[in-house]
RNA sequence: GGUCCCGUGGUCAAGCGGUUAAGACACCGCCCUUUCACGGCGGUAACAGGAGUUCGAGUCUCCUCGGGAUCACCA
């Protein structure tokens, strides 16, 4: 049975990184019908952010991650909160200790540093010199019973060789001379995040190790451990991280690399999730488009990169656009009627501005500024009635706006389909080209060279009352 | 600096010894058109460099270069 977990930091939003992560151990154990577990590691008090935890748990949720164990809903290993776990690791230490795996050690972090900094000096990588393994049982006993404070820390071999295989990296094996003698058990009782990390997993039962690349160097360590306890060892999948660009990775302080900023700007999760996907991942064929389910049945690890990918919003919101053309007209009203109100809209015809904007629309923070002229009419100058290709111009426009408004007058119904036939009957009967005709109502109406829809669905939007006036206006102007 | 990892167009990314080196985003052009979009068609653009192995190398090996990670009583 795969077991596979994440296990985040409740440090604040959730970081893209993070996310995509979290999709793929999700996605993986799904693939193997195995479970997901969620497990908080709150052992760092100073970075502990309230209600970061609920953030997770929200975030996850909300994109369909669900997991089969947690802090919320229990399970056979718990507790899944690593700060509720605080008394379980000092005795695996002292196992190690039993086993000459592991030693107390005495040293003080000054005297540590001032070595570091002697190393540093001549010019070399400082390694802890195995000092305190060297003491004598009843002198560590003594030392013991003194109070004196001490830590617990990882005896490595001299000598050889440490590796394990990465599903994606395959076999990565270095010296053990190398490798430092990590501490395992603070001064303070608390497990360091390594240590933490091999016990937790182990005890969880979790088959499958998948985490960030940065722990690709420092495996090896763990394997010993696993070995030193006699443990079998987990699958391990190492995963890269996102790029901000080809040497940084996202991060916070791009201002960008939170989920939350993206749904803040208007993007859907279904679209920011579908996109952090593919990036590192492919599945094996042309598809683009996933929901979560589809992406449970098209995962597997072989479609991993295992080369770090650089975040292209450019492209997640080409995908955001599509994922908001796919939405129906009523899911899109719900969506853009926040930012409707923002610009001061209100209309009965959300059916029409749907469609005009649907298709215009690549992020929902866009349509206050394509919809503002819709509220107030801008000032505009009558130069925006001369357009070449629609043969128009301040002079065509006025006599355009004379036709126009004697025919809109007289229409019994304010109704798209009469004002569409009532324009282009008389640009048909004047003998002009449809621009010719449209161009000046629009601008009159609009008072912007840009518009999302056209002349009639303005029209429709702003109502008789409010047209009629607009194109008078602008008939004024032309005076 | 030691150790480990990575390296195909601007970006994502197929490719697993024989291909005209896919596809997508972006960009450019054309078409459609009532502005702008949408949509349709087309185009520019890549194997980091060098040796080897092989009949044949983006694919295997080595070196160089470039980048990243890691070397904490932080997670």
């Amino acid at each position: 049975m795969v077991r596979t977990r994440f296990a985040p930091s409740p440090t604040g939003y959730m970081h893209l990184g993070n996310l995509r992560s979290a999709l793929y151990t999700f996605l993986f154990a799904r693939a193997n019908n195995g479970k997901f577990i969620l497990r908080i590691e709150d052992t760092d008090r100073e970075r502990y952010v309230e209600g970061a935890v609920d953030v997770i748990y929200r975030t996850l949720k909300s994109i369909g991650m669900d997991w089969d164990e947690g802090p919320d809903i229990g399970g056979d290993y718990g507790p899944y909160v690593q700060s509720e776990r605080k008394d379980l690791y000092l005795p695996y230490a002292k196992e190690l200790v039993k086993k000459k795996k592991a030693y107390y050690c005495f040293c003080t972090e000054e005297e540590l540093q001032q070595r570091r900094d002697e190393a540093a000096a001549r010019g070399e990588t400082f390694k802890y010199d195995k000092h305190c393994l060297h003491l004598s049982e009843e002198e560590v006993q003594a030392r013991l019973d003194a109070g004196m404070p001490y830590v617990i820390r990882q005896n490595v071999p001299e000598h050889g060789e440490a590796s394990f295989d990465d599903v994606l990296y395959g076999h990565i094996a270095v010296d053990c001379s190398d490798l430092d003698d990590m501490i395992l058990i603070k001064a303070d009782g608390m497990p360091t995040y390594n240590f933490a990390n091999v016990i937790d997993d182990h005890t969880m039962g979790i088959t499958h190790v998948m985490r960030g690349n940065e722990y690709l160097s420092s495996t090896p360590k763990y394997n010993l451990l696993y070995d030193a306890f006699g443990w079998e060892k987990p699958v391990y999948i190492h995963m890269t991280p996102i790029m901000r660009d080809a040497t940084h990775k996202l991060s916070k302080r791009d201002g960008d690399a939170y989920f939350e900023d993206y749904i803040n700007k208007g993007y859907l999760k279904e679209a920011i999730v579908n996109y952090v996907a593919l990036l590192g991942w492919n599945p094996g064929d042309e598809r683009e488009f996933f929901t979560i389910d589809e992406l449970i049945k098209a995962f597997s690890v072989e479609g991993m990169s295992k080369s770090p990918a650089i975040f292209d919003v450019n492209k997640l919101t080409w995908m955001n656009a599509e994922y908001i053309r796919r939405l129906t007209p009523e899911q899109f009203t719900e969506y853009a009627l926040p930012y409707y109100e923002k610009a001061g809209v209100k209309t009965d015809h959300t059916d029409v501005l749907a469609r005009i904007l649907q298709p215009r629309t690549e992020v929902f923070t866009q349509i206050p500024e394509m919809v503002d002229f819709l509220a107030a009419l801008p000032d505009y100058d009558v130069e925006l009635f001369t357009n070449k290709k629609s043969k128009t111009n301040p002079e065509v426009a006025a006599k355009v706006l004379d036709m126009a408004i004697a025919a809109l007058e007289a229409l019994p119904d304010w109704e798209e389909q009469q004002i569409h036939d009532t324009l282009l009957n008389l640009a048909a009967a004047n003998e002009m080209k449809n621009g010719t005709m449209l161009w000046p109502v629009r601008i009159a109406m609009a008072g912007k060279q840009v518009t999302p829809g056209g002349a009639i669905e303005i029209a429709v939007l702003l109502g008789r009352d409010e047209s009629l006036r607009r194109l008078k206006a602008g008939r004024e102007k032309l005076n």
